[in-house]
DNA sequence: TTTAAAGCGTGACATTAGTCACAAATTTAT
DNA sequence: ATAAATTTGTGACTAATGTCACGCTTTAAA
C-alpha cells in the first residue's frame, strides 16, 4: 500500500519507490491530544506539519481579545506559521488540536536539506507556494466581492466535511463575522 | 551604472555582471499609455511585467458591478494575474495603467526556459513567491482584524507615496470600503 | 454519573457602513 | 481655453453587522 505522504507529492511531482524512500526519514511522526497545541505565538515554527489524521486551526487574537481563524487543518493538509516559517522569524499565531492528531513534520532544517539534495523536491515546494499564493488570493477576492452569507455559502459548498467536525463559532471567525451573525444568516 | 533590474533581483539573490547579461535578454521593453490595459479578463496572462516607470491597478467587478482593487503596481513592483499566470487559465481580473508605463516583461515560455537554464533564477522566484504569498497572508490577518480606518491607516503609513499617484476611490476599493465611508474616516 | 463548560439561537439595541443625492473643486480632453 | 468628466466631501436615510443578555441544549470533565 502507498504510503499517504507519497501520494500527496505525486499530486504534483511523480515519484520512484527509492526517491520515496530516501525523502520519508527526513519526515517524523508525532501524535497530540485534542487541546494540545503545535505552535504559539512568540515562538518560531520549525516545523511544518502534515495532517494524518485531525483537526486543527491557526489563529490569533486582536486588541480587543476577539480570535480570529486564519486556516483550518484537515487530513492530508500541510499546517504551520508559514510566515514564521520561511523567515525563521517569531510567529503571531497559535496552532491548537481541535481533535486527537497524528502528524508528519519536517523541520526547518531538514527541509533546506532536502531542497538542495533533491530537485525534484524544490519543485515541489515551489509549486505548494505557488498554489497557496494562488489560495490566498482568491480568499482575499472573496473577502473583497463576496457579502458574508455568500462567503458562508461558498465555505459550506467547498468544505462540507468541517461542518461536522468544527464549531460555528470558529466557523464565523474564519469568515469574519461573529457568532450571532453566522447564526442568523441561516434564517 | 547598474541595471535596475539586476539591483531589483540582487535584493534577493547576488547576480555576477555575466549572469545578469544572460538573464536580460530574456525580457522585453514595452510602453503603455495611461488607460492602456495589459491584461483584460478572460484573457491568459502570458507575460509578467516588472514597473520601470508608472503605476497601474489589477482590479476585478463583482455581479453588481462594483470595481475591487486587487493589486495596485508602481516603479519595481511585478503585476500580471498570478494565478492566471501561473496556471495558463482565463484571468478573472484586468490590469490598467494609471499613468504612462514604461515596463520590462518576461514571458511564461521565457520564465519556463530561465528557470530550467539557471538554478538561480528558479531560487529568486521560489523566494519571490514566498514572500508574495506572506504578504498576502498579512493582509488577510488585516482583513480580519483592522477596521476600515485601522486599515487605511496602515496604507497610508506603509505607502504613503500611493496617495498622490491614484484617486480615493481607487483606495477606497482596495480596503474594501465605499468611497463616502473611506472619505469620512478622515474627520 | 453529575457538574461544569461550551455551543447555539434569538431578542433588543447600538454602531458601522452602504446608498443616494447634490454641489463644489479639480482634472482631463479637445 | 473651454467644456466635459471625474473626484471629493457631506447630509439624510437605510441596511448590515456587532454587542449584550438570556436560556436551552449539547458536550466534556472529574
Amino acid at each position: 500500500m502507498k504510503h499517504p505522504l507519497k501520494q500527496h507529492i505525486e499530486e504534483i511531482i511523480k515519484l520512484t519507490d527509492e526517491e520515496f524512500d530516501f525523502i520519508l526519514p527526513h519526515f517524523e511522526t508525532t501524535t497530540k491530544r485534542k487541546h494540545q497545541y503545535l505552535l504559539q505565538e512568540g515562538e518560531i515554527a520549525d516545523k511544518e506539519y502534515w495532517i494524518l489524521k485531525g483537526c486543527l486551526k491557526s489563529y490569533f487574537f486582536d486588541e480587543s481579545g476577539k480570535e480570529h481563524i486564519l486556516q483550518f487543518g484537515m487530513e492530508n493538509w500541510w499546517i504551520t506559521d508559514y510566515e514564521s516559517f520561511v523567515k525563521q522569524s517569531n510567529s503571531k499565531i497559535n496552532i491548537d488540536c481541535l481533535e486527537d492528531c497524528e502528524l508528519l513534520y519536517i523541520t526547518f532544517e531538514n527541509r533546506e536539506k532536502l531542497t538542495k539534495e533533491m530537485h525534484k523536491m524544490e519543485r515541489f515546494w515551489a509549486k505548494k507556494s505557488k498554489f497557496g499564493r494562488i489560495a490566498l488570493q482568491n480568499r482575499i477576492l472573496s473577502l473583497l466581492k463576496n457579502s458574508s452569507k455568500e462567503r458562508y455559502e461558498l465555505l459550506l459548498e467547498q468544505y462540507p466535511k468541517l461542518f461536522q467536525r468544527v464549531s460555528k463559532k470558529l466557523i464565523a471567525s474564519y469568515l469574519g463575522v461573529s457568532r450571532e451573525t453566522l447564526s442568523r444568516l441561516n434564517s
